[in-house]
DNA sequence: GTCTATACTTCGATAGAC
DNA sequence: GTCTATCGAAGTATAGAC
C-alpha cells in the first residue's frame, strides 16, 4: 500500500467535512473533495451513493457523537452548576477535534435542515435535549432561577459556536486589513462563558441545602 | 402599471433576500428570484450586475442599516446596563422587519465573508464594534463585571440570532413528527436574554455613583 | 424597461476497462 | 477497489427584438 495513513471512505469523510463547512452543501464540489481525499469521483461515488449520502453521513456521525457526550454529562452526579461548566468546556473540547462542527452547526440551522433525513434531524436534536435536561434539574433543585430550559439552551451553545466559527472572518478581517478585532482566545472565551452561565443561572436566593459527596 | 406595489429593483431584492436566507449563495438561484419578484431573469440582470452584485447590495443595505441603528444606542445617553437592553430589542425588531437576516447572518459567518467585498465586511464588523463599545464603556465606569469587551459581544449576540433562525427548523421538527422542542416566543426569549445579560454582566461590588437624570 | 431564446460553463453521476 | 472518459441536467449570463 502506498502510505494511505487512512482508508478511502476515511479520508473521503474528512474532506468531505472540510468542504462542506467551508462552503455549505451547494457550494460543495464534488470533485474537490474526490482531490482533496486523493481519491477520483468515481472512487466516491463507489464509497457513498451520492453528494447528500456523503452530507449526511457526516453530519449523522458528529451529532450522534455530540449528542453521547452530552448525554453523559447529564447523566452523571456533577452538580447542575458543574454539568453547564462541562457542556461549556466539552463544546470547545470538541470543536478542536472537528473543526469543522462550527461552521456546519451555523449552515445547517440557516438550511432547515433541507438535506437531512428524519434519523439525522433527531441526532441533532439530541442536542439542545440534553442541556435543557439538565437545566430543568437545576431549576427544580432550586439551583438555578427559574428560566425556560429550551432558552437556556440558545444562551449556552450559540456563543461558543458562533465564537469558533468566527476565527477564520475575523481573521480574513485582519488579514485585508479591513479592521482589527482584537479577541481572545479560546480557552479564555470558554472560561468567561463558563463564568457568565454561572451568574445567569445562579438561584437568587442562594442554593438550598448543599448536599454534596 | 399592472399593480406593481414595488419598483421591480425592489421587488428583485426582495425575492433575493429570502432566496439567499433559505439556500445560501450557492444555493440561490438567479431563476428562482426572478421568478418570485414577478420578472425575468434578463431583468434581473438589466438592474444589478450579477448575482454577487445582488448578494452584496443586500447584505451591504443590511448591515449598514443595523450598524446605524446600533451606533445610535451607543452614542445615546443611557446607562451601560439600558443600552444593552435596547441592543437585545433592537435585534429583535430589526429580525422582525428583515426576517431573511438572522439566516444570513449565520450563513455569512461560516462562509468567512468568501463572497463579500471591504466594504461589505467593513459594515458587518460595524456589529461587534458597536457593542463592545458599550460593554467596554461600561467596564471601565464599573457599572460592568470586567469582561472582554468582544466577548461580551459574542455571548450577547448569537443566542437572539440562533433562536430566531432556528425557529423553521424547529417548525420542521415538528410537522415531520421528529420532536416537539416546546419553544417560548420571540418576547418571552428577549426578556429573558436581557435579564440574563443583565446577571452576568453586573459588577458584583454593586455599581457605584448612581448619577442618573 | 421588458421580453424570448440561447450561448457557454459547471456539476453530479455513471459507464466500462483494468 | 481503482481508474479515464463522458453524459445529461442545471446554472449564470447575454444577445437582440420590442
Amino acid at each position: 500500500m502506498p502510505r494511505p495513513s487512512r482508508a478511502s471512505p476515511d479520508r473521503i469523510l474528512a474532506a468531505a467535512a472540510a468542504e462542506f463547512a467551508r462552503r455549505g452543501y451547494s457550494g460543495a464540489r464534488v470533485d474537490r473533495i474526490a482531490r482533496r481525499a486523493g481519491v477520483n469521483k468515481a472512487m466516491l461515488y463507489y464509497h457513498f451513493r451520492s453528494k447528500q449520502a456523503l452530507y449526511r453521513t457526516i453530519l449523522g456521525r458528529v451529532f450522534r457523537l455530540a449528542g453521547e457526550r452530552l448525554q453523559a454529562i447529564a447523566s452523571s452526579g456533577l452538580t447542575p452548576d458543574a454539568k453547564i461548566d462541562r457542556v461549556i468546556a466539552l463544546i470547545a473540547t470538541f470543536v478542536r477535534d472537528h473543526d469543522f462542527f462550527p461552521a456546519i452547526m451555523l449552515r445547517e440551522i440557516a438550511e432547515r435542515g433541507a438535506h437531512l433525513d428524519r434519523d439525522t434531524l433527531a441526532a441533532m436534536a439530541v442536542l439542545p435535549q440534553s442541556v435543557a435536561r439538565i437545566v430543568q434539574e437545576g431549576v427544580a433543585e432550586r439551583r438555578f432561577r427559574p428560566i425556560d430550559p429550551l432558552a437556556a439552551y440558545f444562551i449556552m451553545l450559540p456563543p461558543i459556536l458562533f465564537y469558533l466559527a468566527g476565527a477564520p472572518i475575523r481573521k480574513a478581517l485582519s488579514d485585508r486589513h479591513v479592521l482589527n478585532l482584537p479577541s481572545i482566545g479560546p480557552e479564555a472565551f470558554v472560561r468567561c462563558l463558563q463564568q457568565s452561565m454561572r451568574l445567569a443561572l445562579a438561584s437568587t436566593a442562594q442554593a438550598p441545602a448543599e448536599e454534596q459527596t
